[in-house]
RNA sequence: GGCGCAUUCGUCUAGCGGCCUAGGACACCGCCCUCUCAAGGCGGAGACCACGGGUUCGAAUCCCGUAUGCGCUACCA
């Protein structure tokens, strides 16, 4: 049997689609799994929307996912170019051939007629097909006519009878009525193919034994079958997988949603691991019902018998959830490191490898995404000036709080350079003990005092890391701006004046 | 409009004629843990399997129709 070979053909028109590495996913997944290789190809085609960087971001992005080719552009292969720029005498060729064998042949239409009897089948009711004004004509009959184009194009003849009929492994049998499919523009006049020619003759070329591609190629397949039958080539085996959509089972744009383009998850710091977790789950499941799993999972049981027909729904809070669990479950050097780029873009640039790592050990259960990380851990690098009516814990005012912090502060200053957390605590539930106040009460006004919010780590694992220098400092301006706070004056509401003092 | 593909809890899904008074995960709610936030544990609510007809002793599972969504209908891919 041949071996197996998949590919993905990704056009560089722009920031690569989240549907890219969802299809290549599953390529890479069946060709691994069957021991065979995984192609990539770059279909560009069309050079209206052709866009220079976008190669480069589409080679990035699918190594980011792990998801790697085994013939492409970069890396070579038997079967290149995989440009298909590069490719176009082989198409010519192709299409020449075709020509011969009558099964297809060329058309001077210019773009006005085709619009014009597009229109008058709209008028009509009609669906548009091309009239085959030019079938059967000579080129020299043909410029005796209006509306000629000076070069022409290459059309594909469809069978005017007859059902076109394929199996999809993923859907089961599909068939098409010929005589309602369209003499497909194979050849452009500007000497480019289209999708149609260059696709399949690549992948015959290519030795391609399953396409795997999204469900809106559906449609023309009936067009490649037709060319392949022309060629006398044998038909790979087709998968088409149900497209990506928004919740609302609306198409996912570019425009509109932002997760349309594979940078942003990693912007948003979604670890690659948890993203390619989630786009298997959206379509896919593990026999067992396991919903963590890699690649490797994927490639050890898959079956096109597990791959589901529905387009679903883009929801990204199940991809906080995977990706938070991936992060929980990264060692603590590993968080640094995926977690330092995003700390250096938001300009928390520390030297300090020892401190950032307790840092991050003491947030990575609370980091969905490491984009958060800036935010969770800045208290740790940058002194907070806490605003007073945070500080002030309930059943409380200014005043006591202050007479708390000042007891804190001394508390901490016995403790020493040296207390650990556990020491600390004990000595702080002794001082709750003894000022009459709660845990919470006073608990909480230190870690306000401390860290500028009411959310964050345990507070003693907290002062520990913060180290006793910061700790007694932050006290100290804590304290100074509740005596900066104007006395209780009966609540004014005031909406228009904001809290006095500090801006 | 024509053609094609689809339709199970809010979302992702399990299910491939009897094991389904439909299972799991995320989200949600409650309780526990607890110095806050997380994380974790336990529990709960949530789907007349789009709707209507068949086939069958028996249907979420097979067939037909309707509705809805999506795709194609370009010298885009």
């Amino acid at each position: 049997m041949a071996p197996v070979r998949t590919r993905i053909a990704p056009s560089p028109t722009g920031n690569p689609h989240v549907g890219t590495a969802y299809t290549a996913l599953f390529n890479v997944a069946f060709a691994r799994q069957q021991g065979g290789q995984f192609v990539l190809r770059i279909e560009d085609t069309d050079r209206t929307r052709y866009d220079p960087d976008s190669e480069g971001l589409i080679f990035d992005t699918l190594r980011w996912l792990k998801l790697d080719w085994d013939e492409g552009p970069d890396v070579g292969g038997p079967f290149g170019p995989y440009r298909q720029s590069e490719r176009t005498e082989i198409y010519r060729e192709v299409a020449e051939q075709l020509v011969q064998k009558g099964a297809a042949y060329r058309c001077w239409c210019t773009p006005q007629r085709l619009e014009r009897i597009r229109q008058e089948a709209m008028a009509r009711k009609e669906p548009f097909q091309y009239d085959q004004f030019c079938l059967g004509k000579t080129e020299a009959e043909r410029r005796r006519l209006p509306d000629c184009a000076d070069r022409p194009v290459v059309r594909l003849l469809m069978p005017d009878e007859g059902t076109t009929v394929f199996t999809d492994l993923i859907r089961g049998e599909i068939s098409f009525e010929n005589r309602l499919i369209d003499d497909q523009v194979l050849l452009k006049s500007d000497g480019f193919p289209t999708y149609h020619l260059a696709a399949p003759v690549d992948d015959h070329l290519m030795r391609i034994s399953h396409i795997i591609r999204g469900e809106d190629w559906i449609s023309s397949t009936p067009k490649h079958i037709v060319l392949y039958d022309a060629l006398g080539w044998e038909f790979p085996k087709l998968a088409h997988m149900s497209l990506l959509r928004n919740v609302d089972k609306s198409r996912i744009s570019k425009r509109k949603n932002p997760w349309a383009n594979l940078r942003w998850f990693r912007e948003q710091g979604y670890l690659p691991e948890a993203l390619v977790n989630f786009l298997a789950l959206m379509g896919f499941s593990m026999p067992d019902g396991r919903e963590v799993f890699g690649i490797d999972d994927i490639i050890a049981v898959f079956s096109f018998d597990r791959l589901s027909v529905t387009g679903p729904g883009f929801d990204l809070t199940k991809l906080d959830w995977l990706n938070g669990h991936y992060i929980r479950s990264l060692s603590v050097d590993q968080v640094v490191d995926r977690a330092r780029p995003y700390l250096i873009a938001a300009g928390i640039t520390t030297t300090d490898d020892v401190y950032l790592r307790r840092v991050l050990a003491l947030e990575q259960e609370r980091i969905h995404k490491l984009a958060e990380a800036p935010e969770l851990t800045r208290f740790f690098f940058e002194d907070v000036t806490p605003d007073p009516k945070l500080l002030v814990a309930k059943g409380l005012d200014a005043a006591r709080t202050a007479e708390l912090l000042r007891a804190a502060s001394d508390a901490f200053g016995a403790a020493g350079e040296n207390a650990t957390a556990s020491e600390l605590e004990e000595r702080f539930r002794a001082l709750a003990e003894q000022q009459g106040v709660t845990t919470g009460q006073l608990f909480g006004a230190i870690r306000v005092a401390i860290t500028g919010t009411t959310k964050a780590p345990p507070l003693f694992d907290t002062a520990v890391t913060l180290g006793l220098e910061r700790v007694l400092r932050r006290i100290d301006r804590a304290i100074a701006a509740l005596e900066a706070l104007a006395p209780p004056a009966a609540t004014g509401p005031a909406p228009s004046s904001p809290p006095p003092g500090r801006g």
